[in-house]
DNA sequence: GCTGCATGATGAA
DNA sequence: TCATCCTGCAGCA
């Protein structure tokens, strides 16, 4: 389930397991081999995340780089690991904890150069609100840049890093602002807001350990649907006002959105709206 | 057991 | 815009 909340998540979880040890490390599938084997037996130093990136430091090691895309999953193994399976692309091991890591999209070795490179291009991470370059004045200055709709905008990671396509259709139906606004036409107000909220949200994602963004989580097993307000709900009435919830396509991923809580700008008027 | 879909991103065309 | 990377799971036979 990786959108930043679970990736900073991984990131502190790997740090309290892993920093200041000595690490081994294998590529069952082998595709990782060589490089598996340049940090295997080396120390942990950090593990730090940047939206939907991590980033693993070794002494007298390049850095791990890891980006889950769709499907990466870690699995962490206390105790009794089984052996993993043929697929597992890293295995990290101490003597007390085994990680695997399976279908990353990234799985790499990279000099600092490198890293700084991928920092630079992502937008700020409102993981990492009031550090310098993760401002809302970023934010606001990346959206200024674009013609294109906030709902394209804010699942770009150049522009906001580590919104995926949950939190985009939340954070805009939290905050009434219809997907199609041109990201440069956004009032202020409404990107402050904008960026707030998805502080908020991720922030509790972190807390949570899953994206919930009613403001209770229902008790005992719920579906993703039953913690959300628009996400995959099309064939739920609005929470907010009962009307229907539209959906569509943006940005090659579907999205959802109330078409009376989050109402077309107004200003906007030759600007295409998803009905 | 099979099919299709998913919380992501890239590179070719 | 499309194909591809590549895993897991829900839904359906």
């Amino acid at each position: 389930m990786p959108e930043g909340h679970s990736i900073y998540r991984y990131a502190g979880h790997h740090r309290r397991l892993l920093a200041g040890r000595r690490v081994a490390a294998t590529s069952p599938q082998g595709r990782f081999r060589g490089g598996a084997a340049r940090i295997d037996g080396r120390v942990l130093v950090d593990v730090t995340a940047h939206g939907k990136h991590l980033f693993y430091r070794w002494q007298r090691a390049e850095t791990l780089h890891i980006h889950l895309g769709l499907y990466g999953k870690f699995r962490t193994y206390e105790m009794d690991p089984p052996s993993p399976t043929p697929g597992t692309r890293l295995t990290l091991a101490t003597d007390d904890v085994s990680i695997y890591l399976a279908g990353p999209t990234v799985c790499e070795l990279i000099e600092p150069s490198r890293e700084e490179a991928i920092r630079s291009r992502l937008g700020p991470d409102p993981l990492q609100a009031g550090s310098r370059g993760h401002t809302v004045a970023e934010f606001a200055g990346n959206l200024s840049r674009r013609t294109i709709p906030i709902g394209a905008a804010v699942l770009d990671q150049s522009v906001v890093a580590g919104i995926g396509n949950i939190y985009r259709a939340e954070a805009l139906f939290l905050t009434g602002i219809n997907p199609a606004t041109p990201a440069n036409e956004l009032p202020a107000a409404k990107v402050e807001e904008l960026w707030r909220q998805s502080v908020a949200l991720l922030e509790r994602g972190v807390a949570e350990g899953k994206i919930v963004t009613l403001p209770r989580a229902p008790l005992g097993r719920s579906e993703e649907t039953d913690r959300v307000y628009v996400y995959k709900r099309d064939r739920f009435p609005c929470r907010r006002c009962g009307g229907p919830i539209s959906t569509g396509e943006m940005a090659s991923r579907s999205i959802w959105w109330c078409r009376t809580c989050q109402p077309p700008a107004a200003a906007s008027s030759t600007t295409t709206v998803p009905a």
